[in-house]
DNA sequence: CAATCAATTAAACGTTTGTTCAAAAATAAC
DNA sequence: GTTATTTTTGAACAAACGTTTAATTGATTG
């Protein structure tokens, strides 16, 4: 045993291909639409590889579902923690995970597509990532309540507000390029982090928009 | 002909109940995980029956965002018009939007997570009713504004942006109300379209939020 | 009553689905 | 060089898929 490594070194790439092609695939048609015949030809792959690495089709999604969540959350821990004040947390937390987004827009999408559906299987894996989510991000506010404050907002649904809101441009992207490419292209990440940041915590107020 | 009901009263519900059930199939399912026979089973009705109205299943498919997009365009063209300040337009628009998607939680769901799916066919449907509000909103938008405000937001992003944000309570839900269902069901729709209202228009600023 | 039309049915069509298995090829260990 | 172990293969499985057809029912109309 070379003790250094034992078992990554001999599988390439067979099992990353895979998962890189699902991801495409599932994201650009849907995972109940999207067939592992047609997955192992995009990842150049025999058929029954995927269920070798993977175990089954719904594993495989799990494991995307997971790969996202994972990465998603650790943004959140290294950006809501510290000492600073709540909005500048927010701020810094806003600019990495769109960021986040949009080098994973794929991972995104999947996940996305997947949160409303209903198997027990999967939805009890993303209700104990968003356990965490809501852990990490409300113990923050909750820091700095002072409650004075009248109405305050649970911080079930201030994480899904947010998420939602820095997902938007990934999530309407493939519709809305179709409406008005040039406004989605001229716009840097950094700017729609900005916009999204700025809305989120000072709101619309007089900018508003233009460019019909 | 009586002139009065020619044709529809002759048929009382088969089409209307295949409609009903595929909402809620594809919303808790998927539309690529729902099969016809389930669906057609759920409907109380023979499986060729479902292409005897719709045609094919991707017609279905069709045809629910159609109703969904065209009730969302309508709640926009009476809210956004007039002529009081834009924020208070914007302020009706998101209270009636979000009972609208309270109202047809099913459909949003459904809508929501075939957004980034890229079938032409559907991507086309998509577009032209994105086109339409995005030309909705954004024309009441750029009517107030005075070009000196530094930064401007396009309208796509905008469009998009508000609808995810009010519909984010309704697409994490099926997450959200295994976290802590508490926080969820505690809370009016009034009172949701309240919290949205206010963060889009003013941010989040010092209310942040409460209830771990 | 006969004729017309819409609604409904059961059965079958050919594909495609996800999954499994035993055998072969390739790689690692000794 | 010869075991072990892992990766890859092609073939097959039953089940489910979306769609179509021809025949039957029910009601409406002439």
């Amino acid at each position: 045993m070379a003790a250094n490594k034992k078992k990554k070194q001999t599988t390439p790439d067979s099992r990353e291909r895979i998962l890189q092609s699902a991801v495409r695939l599932f994201a650009g048609h849907g995972y109940g639409n999207t067939g592992l015949r047609e997955l192992a030809a995009a990842a150049d792959v025999n058929l029954a590889m995927i269920n070798y690495f993977f175990g089954s089709k719904k594993a495989l999604l799990k494991e995307i579902l997971d790969v996202f969540f994972s990465g998603y959350l650790d943004v959140a821990r290294k950006e809501m923690a510290g000492r600073d004040a709540v909005s500048v947390k927010l701020d810094r937390f806003i600019h990495s995970a769109v960021n986040y987004f949009a080098a994973n827009r794929e991972y995104l999408l999947v996940t996305i597509a997947e949160l409303p559906h209903d198997d027990p299987e999967i939805t009890e894996h993303k209700a104990e990532w968003g356990r965490q989510m809501v852990e990490t991000v409300g113990k923050q506010l909750r820091a700095e309540s002072n409650d004075t404050g009248s109405q305050n907002i649970p911080s079930v649904i201030f994480c899904s507000m947010l998420t939602s809101m820095m997902a938007s441009k990934f999530l309407f992207m493939p519709v809305m390029e179709q409406v008005q490419p040039e406004q989605l292209e001229e716009i840097s990440m950094e700017e729609y982090a900005g916009i999204v940041s700025r809305i989120f915590l000072q709101g619309v107020g007089d900018i508003i928009c233009d460019k019909g």
